[in-house]
DNA sequence: AAGTTAATGTTATAATATAACACTATGTAA
DNA sequence: TTACATAGTGTTATATTATAACATTAACTT
């Protein structure tokens, strides 16, 4: 029986690679980091960056085209992601804020509409930048 | 003297073409739909997305990697974002509501930090697609 | 064991974006 | 009005990000 999280090798390398890095990282830079374990191309590389984001175990910081893992334990899907990022020094943190969440979880638009799925970059400098 | 927002020739072409599209539209979209009027390059187009970012007439939604322009004829600067995005047809709307922007731009992390410039996208399905 | 689905490996290529450099237009200030 | 500074342009080349297509292998289901 296949486990709701069992990662496959592929996965869990790279998963690994992302979870252990203190920065955001870019598909290329993963596919060097994977080389000597095996995984060759960049399709490899997207296809289990494609899962993992479905999985909710890494997101993707979609105005730097890189991939962080799930700080927020609790969460199991990539529906509502919320980031600062410094634009100085490129710090990136994932935003865990139930207020927040909650806020925007019922904004609805002009039409009545709500939308569960979301993702929200704050930008500005961060405490060491200011 | 050069009044603050006269565009110049390229960029007067491009903004035209954004902004009378009823989708965004994609850079190399872009460029192929201005060879005609002599806009033989990507990077002139680039140049020219970069500066009407910068000047708030259109926006750039990350997500799609597309441009759009400003529905909200009082944005100056690009500073504070809000798209609603259809997973089923790709309509893209820019938000404005007031309660929304004042919430994100009063919003503090758990630092402390206030961050007004942001970009918000939530994703749904639309009237139609519903 | 047979069928089904998901993941992998591989090659090639598409789509998105920037570097570097020469040149032109425009604004500023002596 | 000349010199200087700044912003925009044109061009070639190249870097970066991402997917198509197809053959194969692994894992789950009955």
């Amino acid at each position: 029986m296949h486990k709701e999280n069992d990662l496959t090798k592929n996965q869990q390398i790279i998963f690994d690679l992302i979870d252990k890095s203190p920065e955001p990282l870019k598909a290329y830079s993963i596919l060097f980091n994977v080389q000597k374990k095996g995984i060759k191309a960049p399709l490899q590389v997207y296809r289990a960056l494609d899962k993992l984001v479905e999985m909710g175990k890494i997101h993707k910081i979609e105005s730097r085209n890189a991939f962080i893992a799930c700080q927020n334990s609790s969460c199991q899907v990539s529906k509502a992601t919320a980031f600062s990022i410094c634009e100085m020094c490129e710090k990136i943190t994932e935003i865990s804020s139930s207020s927040l969440s909650k806020y925007l979880a019922n904004f609805k638009d002009k039409d009545g509409m709500k939308y569960s799925k979301y993702n929200l970059e704050f930008f500005g400098l961060c405490k060491k930048c200011r």
